[in-house]
DNA sequence: GCAATTTAATTGACTAGTCAACTAAATGGA
DNA sequence: TCCATTTAGTTGACTAGTCAATTAAATTGC
């Protein structure tokens, strides 16, 4: 397969960055998909389920089912919306918390290995790139 | 999250091409996962279940159910391998050969709604860098 | 030639993610 | 004010992908 090859090894490397996460994050039973949810929230601090799946990029239904599970293991609270009953904003616990520094952690150690090798500029302009590319592919679908 | 960025890119571009690919090949009522062993049975010519798995990147289990479900759809038959009852050879049929065909026009269509506005010299280096980051990963989770 | 080990494929149980249908609250006219 | 439309979240059904256990054939060592 000749052709197609940015998007081939874009979700390669995609894949194998999970497996490395999800094997890292094997002891704090947790998966690398909740992990992101976990960094986001303390980062957007206290976040609607609606500004995850924006931010994050997944649909509604993939955050409520990973909210739900982060919420039964302790990690997340629900705080009522006054403003607006539909919606609810998303708060870390103590234990939340103390677990988004150990996934900081193993996210620097990620990029580290990733980044292996590279030069800070070029690790930029991949960046630029990726995102000029996903740009691409998502204005050809509005259309 | 100002870490993991390549990844996170990557990731992001990743999804974004299954879902194009998705809905381009609705009309031949087939997934992208699939469209991908299609192709790779074609270029590498009757391949057992082992080899498609090794060069997708894939585990058996995926290969072993995706493979069943285009011998559902009539794209593919298995052949018998005399040398090694264990295994098999993967064949497309008539209908599978067609059906390469058209998915080939949308990789190329999808590469070049990707590759909008880069520089050929680019797009091969960016190339060259997602399998070093990919050689990098894969290299630490073998230790 | 035959037990022990390796290898190919399958299966079960799980996480990851998308799409579409639905519920209920919020908003915007007339 | 009240109906129509939009918006936030949930749920069901599905595709995508991983990991671990199992089965059966192949290979290796003695």
């Amino acid at each position: 397969m000749d052709i197609f090859k940015v998007g081939k090894y874009a979700t390669r490397l995609s894949r194998l960055s999970h497996q490395y996460l999800n094997n890292e994050l094997k002891k704090y039973s947790i998966a690398s998909s909740e992990s992101l949810y976990i960094v986001n929230i303390r980062e957007l601090g206290n976040p609607t389920p609606e500004e995850l799946s924006t931010i994050l990029g997944f649909d509604k239904g993939h955050t409520t089912r990973t909210l739900t599970k982060l919420i039964n293991k302790g990690f997340v609270i629900k705080q009522v919306n006054q403003e607006d009953k539909r919606s609810y904003f998303v708060e870390l616990t103590e234990e939340g918390n103390k677990l988004g520094d150990s996934i900081y952690e193993i996210l620097h150690r990620l990029e580290s290995i990733i980044s292996e090798g590279f030069e800070e500029e070029v690790l930029r302009s991949m960046e630029i790139n990726l995102k000029k590319m996903i740009s691409n592919v998502r204005g050809s679908m509005n259309e």
